[in-house]
DNA sequence: GCAGGGATTTTCT
DNA sequence: GAAAATCCCTGCG
């Protein structure tokens, strides 16, 4: 079909409307080089969060000083605080302006492990990065990455490897939120937390 | 293994 | 002033 490669095939996904993106970036990795080392994981579990008919969205209400970087170009990141304590990590997607993003929910540890966990304070490997908190405290993900082109930075987005085979992904319902929480905008691969 | 509640602070009404 | 895209520990079966 195409005469692309596959990584310029995968690089263009993140063009794609947030759904398929969201979909489509189960199997990316994320990388981050930091001066404690190097950590990187597997996405496994997504949520798409839209700008038209979706009052979970951050950007539901328009846009703020929080939100703000949700407006940015597709492939910025937008970290946020929940909570009072814990980071939330999103990959932003659709068009400049529109604040759509899609939140990394869980990771597969693949590089780092022993970083993941100290930083984490725990060992059980399961439980690294099996939460979007959990992943950014053991990425080492802070909010200075808010904003920041996944592209360029200490923070990358990695498209799949080529010998890499998609798992079966399941869509449901998504998770931590009171307002169209119906809406099956959450990506699982199967198998995974 | 599962249910329940506390921690903690930013953000918007 | 209330809610929030969460995590962890405790208690109980």
């Amino acid at each position: 079909m195409s005469s692309r490669s596959p990584a310029s095939a995968a690089r263009s996904l993140l063009e794609a409307p947030t759904l398929a993106v969201a979909r489509g970036l189960i199997g990316w990795r994320l990388s981050h080089a930091s001066s404690e080392g190097t950590t990187v994981g597997r996405i496994v579990e997504t949520e798409a969060y839209l700008a038209r008919d979706d009052p979970a969205s951050h950007s539901h209400p328009g846009r703020t000083e929080r939100n703000a970087s949700m407006f940015l170009a597709a492939g910025h990141a937008y970290v946020y605080l929940v909570y009072g304590m814990h980071l939330c990590f999103n990959v932003v997607s659709g068009p400049v302006g529109v604040g759509e993003a899609v939140l990394v929910r869980a990771l597969e540890p693949l590089e780092g492990v022993a970083l993941m966990a100290a930083r984490r304070g725990r060992d059980e490997r399961r439980a690294l990065c099996d939460g979007p908190a959990k992943l950014v405290q053991a990425m080492g993900i802070g909010r200075e990455a808010d904003g920041t082109d996944l592209r360029r930075g200490r923070l990358q987005l990695l498209p799949p490897e080529p010998d890499w085979r998609a798992p079966p992904i399941e869509c449901g319902p998504r998770v931590g939120i009171r307002r169209a929480a119906q809406l099956p905008y959450r990506f699982t691969a199967r198998g995974s937390p």
